[in-house]
DNA sequence: ACCTTCAAAACTGCATACAGTTTTAAAGCA
DNA sequence: TGCTTTAAAACTGTATGCAGTTTTGAAGGT
């Protein structure tokens, strides 16, 4: 239920200032409002929604600067899951990386945004559990989760998808050399440029939508 | 609602592994279930209580191996935040944080553990702030707050008091410097100590209780 | 004396109802 | 026509009741 409603946010089927009304919900999901209303808290504990006193949950729309400040901590984050796996990672992991890493070019190559998404939550999964630490692996992917929506676009620009697989090839090559340094600064470096490509989304979509 | 709640776990009011049942918080605070219940599963998603279907919410009493994650992942962000703030703070911030630990000279002193335990706080705090980050100043005081049950002892051991302030010391000296790496490596070896103090407690406490 | 079984009590999950607040829209007035 | 007022519709916040599940405790058997 939690997780039906987050869904259709990270997925983008819900867009940021989009209200979500508890009748509707529930209506929507067959069950009466008290298990809405208790999802709607959960969601917005885990900051996907909004809430104010006597009006409706809205879809998190966070500031340019709030924006900001999630994607440095987002690079920060990285950078700290890619410096702990170039530590910790078994070789096994490190080969497993490695090998998906160069399967991906076929993606690239063929021009499969789609599919290269998928392979990129993959890749950037096994960093993060690389790391070996429940509690940042958990607040990594909670940002992630709240960033999803404004960086939906980002494998639409042509462009992106080759540079996605040049800036993996330097966090795996440091990663395989066990480089801590090298694999969390090619890390954040990687984020950094995706926030750009996203916030001119993020400003597109504002301009396209009325309310 | 949720804040006292929250509060009395983070207090210390509420020992991990302790019930708390719907009925009787609802009586404690004159209200009825559903609130009760609201809050509950926001504590939940802060990370503060644990539930399963059809059972008590209780007091999350994380692992020893979950607990180490916590800490290293608190010795992780603590150090950002320093790195941060060396980059960051103004030059009044700097002046203040040195300021009021200069004071806090007189604490460790006269031996004065509460007090010394509340400008603690305060001066982590304005290190969080000085990073300029929003999403990270969440991240590190929710993360704070989930290992405050079982932190609560730490100054009661009448070394860490001195200890505890040699290493501010360091870490106040590497900010006013302006020096990230050595600010970052100051406050994550400063967690690392806290962490050692704190999982002796959390063993002694385990054995001191019944259920 | 201890274990098993079963029933009652206690508690959680959900639905519904009602009170209070906000939003909307229509009617009256300038 | 445009602004103000006011009432109704819509929605949120909370209480309460019922169904289903877990827990507790006592009775019976070994």
């Amino acid at each position: 239920m939690v997780r039906a409603v987050a869904d259709m946010i990270i997925t983008g089927a819900m867009v940021p200032g989009e209200k979500l009304d508890e009748i509707s919900l529930a209506a929507k999901f067959a069950v009466s409002r008290t298990p809405v209303r208790e999802a709607l808290r959960e969601l917005c504990a885990m900051g996907l929604v909004e809430r104010e006193p006597n009006r409706s949950a809205v879809v998190t729309n966070v500031s340019e600067l709030h924006l900001h400040s999630m994607f440095e901590a987002m690079a920060e984050l990285e950078a700290m899951c890619a410096r702990l796996s170039a530590e910790r990672m078994t070789i096994a992991e490190r080969q497993l990386l490695q090998r998906e890493h160069y399967d991906s070019l076929a993606l690239v190559r063929s021009g499969a945004a789609e599919d290269y998404a998928a392979y990129n939550t993959v890749f950037h999964t096994r960093i993060y559990r690389g790391a070996r630490n429940d509690h940042i692996f958990d607040m990594v992917t909670q940002t992630r989760a709240r960033l999803a929506p404004f960086r939906r676009a980002q494998f639409r620009l042509p462009t992106r998808l080759a540079r996605s697989y040049e800036e993996h090839d330097e966090i795996v090559d440091a990663i395989l050399r066990a480089d801590p340094m090298a694999a969390g600064q090619a890390a954040y470096a990687h984020v950094t440029i995706v926030s750009d490509a996203s916030t001119v989304f993020a400003a597109h979509d504002k301009l396209g939508r009325k309310n």
